[in-house]
DNA sequence: CTGAAAGCGCTTACAG
DNA sequence: CTGAAAGCGCTTACAG
């Protein structure tokens, strides 16, 4: 430590008034007059003093700071998301207090015990589990305002909540494969089970997705077989191995969805390298807009989803949700719309 | 709000202790036997305790906090660090305070001003300008060690850094294509002057690897020509134009090194465009290793920065200095190697 | 091991 | 507009 540093106390001795009053002129709040405050302010330039934010965060009980918990900062959607939220917090002087879970539902409730013990005024989370939410209830429950993003969680009705539309992303994908005449048409997909009869996992992005998709083969007439489901680890490889499995098989598909954009590298890798031409043999599509989906050829038809709209109305939500203070309104709920861009994968050229 | 929930006092008075006793308990310091320890996490338990971090961090000196300043979380690259700053801090207890500057200096300043006054135990900066430093000095003066990564501040001397030998990782590119037996080789930059010339822009990472640029090629004996440096604005657009002057020129060059992966998507997508054969009639070089660049074809060769080591560094690091406290060290600086990767859009099939 | 008191650095009523 | 006092919720010596 370098010593503390000159306190409210000495800024106010050495320019003559009181502390209150020096408090008054450096916070900027209540009255103080033009004379005083110039004395005040080159008082504490000479001094170089800095506000102690932690002392006044004590007293107003705001910090002015959130906290935003996400799984994992490195993947661009989480990254997108996370600039949408500060673009829109920062400018209305909200700091970010970051942490990242990797998945794991105890960092996540660590990580959420210690930014409400920071007094953070709210979180933004993307949930690590979509089963276990009494810990954010309990956050609620303390007063600190929670924003879910991208995932539901049971149990946290409180909770104000910033989604896609996942099961209709999914469907419009398999729709436009449909359209163009496809009828064996295969996912590679995270979602944990093959029938997503778990009412919890039911809550994910992946297990939403794969409802999509069956529910779009129905509405097509085309009976889903469990072989055309690949089901791969969270990863570039596995989604690899996944979907060179499917091209495998003795009927395999013409096409394929993938419900992930990391799932879609490994798949789109797959594809070149069992030597398939896209679209004529096998179509593909992915989900999100990355810049290398139109570096690839073909290019990959995509399902775009709004990532960066995700976190500003996530953020801007959660303002509002601060500045209304304790006043217990019902929560709210946004669905945004994800949209397909049809290209080369799909496409014939 | 919803109030401030209990306070120590609140608990004390709950289990039958004085404040002292209970802060004992619960905060883990000082002695305190079993039974009193049992009683008084029983009734924190009841009330529904929660700490107050800014009280105790006004006293302890500590917010167990960190500040993470970069200009833009979105980029791979940062998120990539980012990652890495945490998975090293958050494990030791800290959390991780996030600013995005967009590479305003303006934006920069202020950050640093807030995280300051919230009392941050240090901050790690990949700061927006190479000029100015006069902020982060003053940060360095008032306590807060700073660790700079990815790019050097001049006037600020006494901040740890831990950066990547950026002339070093352009050179060997080049060498690489000179190897190849490629004499004209162009570059697409985001370096603002075409000649290095300015102290102050050479210290950030364009304008370090164009001077590795220059080097390779004297060391080759090509003299460099103004027409094969490309110069375009941070932005794939921008890459793709540039890119595409080059690649018009009377005499265009059969070789390109692109000093960065925003800018390389650019690039690629122009000698696509322009229907070039990679690497039969243009060679490209990238930066970073990004999954997109073993996708397309040919594949991309590409100089590998350690960007999640450089965020690891850079957290052990600071860490090392917070734990210091005050005594007064040199300052520390780590240089990391980046590597080339060859592959198919420079290797001849 | 436990307690009473002081104090961290501010802001907020309350007087003047 | 300005000031003196109280207090936010903790931890830290200092006694016992």
């Amino acid at each position: 430590m370098t010593g503390n540093g000159p306190s409210l106390i000495d800024v106010a001795r050495a320019a003559g008034v009181a502390t209150a009053t020096a408090g008054r002129a450096l916070g900027g709040y209540g009255q103080v007059s033009e004379r005083t405050r110039e004395r005040v302010l080159a008082a504490a330039a000479e001094l170089g003093y800095r506000t102690n934010g932690l002392a006044r965060s004590m007293i107003t009980g705001s910090t002015q700071t959130i906290g935003v918990v996400v799984t994992d900062v490195a993947n661009p959607f989480f990254a997108t998301a996370l600039r949408g939220i500060t673009d829109v917090t920062h400018p209305a002087g909200f700091e970010v207090l970051l942490a990242n879970t990797g998945g794991d539902l105890d960092a996540e409730r660590r990580a959420i015990t210690v930014m409400s013990e920071k007094r953070v005024d709210g979180v933004i989370v993307a949930a690590a589990q979509p089963g276990e939410g009494a810990h954010l209830k309990h956050a609620i429950g303390a007063g600190v305002p929670v924003v879910l993003i991208d995932r539901l969680v049971r149990g946290v009705p409180e909770a104000d909540t910033v989604t896609i539309d996942n099961e209709h992303a999914a469907a419009e994908a398999v729709a436009h494969l449909v359209e163009l005449g496809h009828r064996r048409i295969g996912v590679v997909t995270e979602a944990a089970s093959r029938v997503p009869s778990s009412r919890k996992r039911g809550l994910f992005p992946s297990a939403v997705r794969l409802r999509g998709y069956f529910a779009a083969l129905r509405e097509a007439g085309i009976a889903s077989e469990e072989d055309l489901i690949g089901v791969a680890r969270y990863d570039r490889e596995s989604a690899y191995d996944a979907t060179m499995r499917l091209l495998a098989l003795p009927a395999p598909p013409t096409a394929l969805l993938c419900t992930d954009n990391v799932l879609a590298t490994g798949a789109y890798r797959a594809v070149q390298d069992r030597g398939l031409r896209m679209p004529e043999e096998l179509s593909l599509i992915g989900f999100d807009d990355e810049p290398w989906t139109t570096l690839v050829r073909p290019e990959l038809t995509i399902v775009e989803q709004p990532t960066y709209e995700l976190g500003t109305r996530a953020g801007r939500q959660l303002l509002d949700r601060i500045a209304d203070g304790g006043a217990t309104r019902r929560p709210h709920h946004v669905e945004l719309r994800a949209k397909l861009v049809a290209r080369g994968s799909t496409l014939p050229g």
